[in-house]
DNA sequence: AGTTTGTTGATTGTTGACAATCTGCATTTC
DNA sequence: GAAATGCAGATTGTCAACAATCAACAAACT
């Protein structure tokens, strides 16, 4: 049941780089590195008791995930995230994970609708026993499993780090799931596409669910005292949050 | 009219990196340097008469951009492509076309409509006189106007990171444009979706003619002598045409 | 003979030092 | 007083050397 995040290479060789990468990572993720800080080499190549090279790699290949801004001759910061952008993410996940419930569908594999299905009785059950963590760590159970089953590596690879990006404004907790039976009645229609083997259905299907969670969570947002503007930039930095 | 590939920041910054990164990513496409080739980072350096720092991170950043394959330990080999990530790639590249069609056609900017008409008209003026070439590069331009004019910076890097990966297969040159009617006919129900505001229309049009592009590229492989099996990893090897 | 183990050569991973560049402040000049 | 200039400090960019790891080959053992 547990689902790796990681499916890259069978592989998992560990050179000081992938730990350093992810210890910026989680610091960034945690706000323990605050947005649009500075992220000196030397300093965290001390505090971590290594090299600047590795740190160094590691900035450049979080640069390529999104996490964080390289500007030349003046270092690394913490990425921080306008409402434009987040509107950007949630659309380029939305094409990327409707890729994938084509493709699923598509497949009609045997394993993977198990999987899906059994996904979606444990969800139902936590949405009868209102259950918001359960749910919440299936939802995207329902969604990774998916994506890791379209056999389309490069598109797993850009939806995963589009995730973690998100993760940068998704920090809010776990009560940023709004509309659990609307959401659930998507993951459905999802699903009767994949079963019934009907690519572009499951594809729309999709689409539609990622477009309308992320109306959902912008829902979220408006209900906030501080108005939002769409245009001044250090208002709509979600980061702070 | 010149359409810049790399919009991504103002500040062209020139570090000894990113050249070294041009130049093997010209070896690569160009097959100086052959698929599945080793890359070694010292050779490579002393060629450039550079040190191996900035080899090993233009090595690293092809890696995320899937011209060269990393194993740990082993250094970088040039990629090989077989048929299915040939298709992955088409289906990637169709779903961010897709939603860049989908974007432009919501947003429905005065420029764009104006830029992709002027393309339209050489196109179609390219396709009276029976200029492959010209056609060639007209309808490059026209993807990228489209992708470009997305105002998503995330699938804007991804559409051109996948574009640059497919060279790798489509090195086989420029008569690697066939039914040339019919795609721009496809082509114009995209600008009518876009000229309309139709961002739905827009969108499926984008996406059925990258996959009906997808066929056509697939269909001129299968004219060739050697049966290409879609199971057998060695035979599908198109790197080496 | 086949398998295992040790050795060798080469390549990558990592490090610390040096050079180039940028930011901020003080000084000078108009 | 304001803008331009130059200097100091710090940080990144680059380099060459060292350590760790791996693939291949040869020798020894069962």
């Amino acid at each position: 049941m547990a689902m790796q995040n990681k499916p890259f290479h069978a592989r998992e060789y560990a050179t000081l780089t992938t730990h350093v990468e992810r210890e910026i990572e989680r610091r960034v993720l945690t706000g323990e590195i605050a947005a649009g800080a500075r992220i000196g080499e030397a300093l965290i190549a001390e505090e971590l008791g290594v090299s600047r090279g590795p740190v160094r790699e590691a900035l450049r290949s979080l640069a390529q995930s999104g996490l964080v801004e390289i500007l030349p001759n003046k270092g690394a910061i913490a990425r921080t995230i306008g409402l434009d952008e987040v509107k950007n993410l949630y659309a380029l996940r939305g094409a990327l994970f409707a890729l994938a419930c084509q493709e699923v569908a598509r497949r009609h594999d045997n394993e993977t609708v198990t999987l899906l299905r059994d996904n979606m009785s444990a969800m139902r059950a936590a949405l009868a026993c209102d259950d918001k963590e359960a749910y919440y760590r299936l939802n995207v159970d329902f969604h990774t499993a998916i994506i890791n089953h379209s056999h389309n590596q490069r598109a797993i690879d850009v939806y995963h780090s589009v995730v973690k990006e998100m993760h940068l404004f998704r920090r809010r907790g776990l009560s940023n799931v709004p509309n659990i039976a609307e959401s659930v009645k998507e993951h459905e229609t999802i699903l009767a596409g994949i079963v019934g083997g009907d690519p572009d259905a499951a594809r729309e299907a999709g689409r539609i669910h990622i477009e309308r969670g992320c109306n959902r969570f912008l829902g979220t947002l408006t209900e906030e005292p501080s108005g939002l503007s769409k245009t001044d930039p250090q208002k709509t930095n979600l980061a702070g949050h």
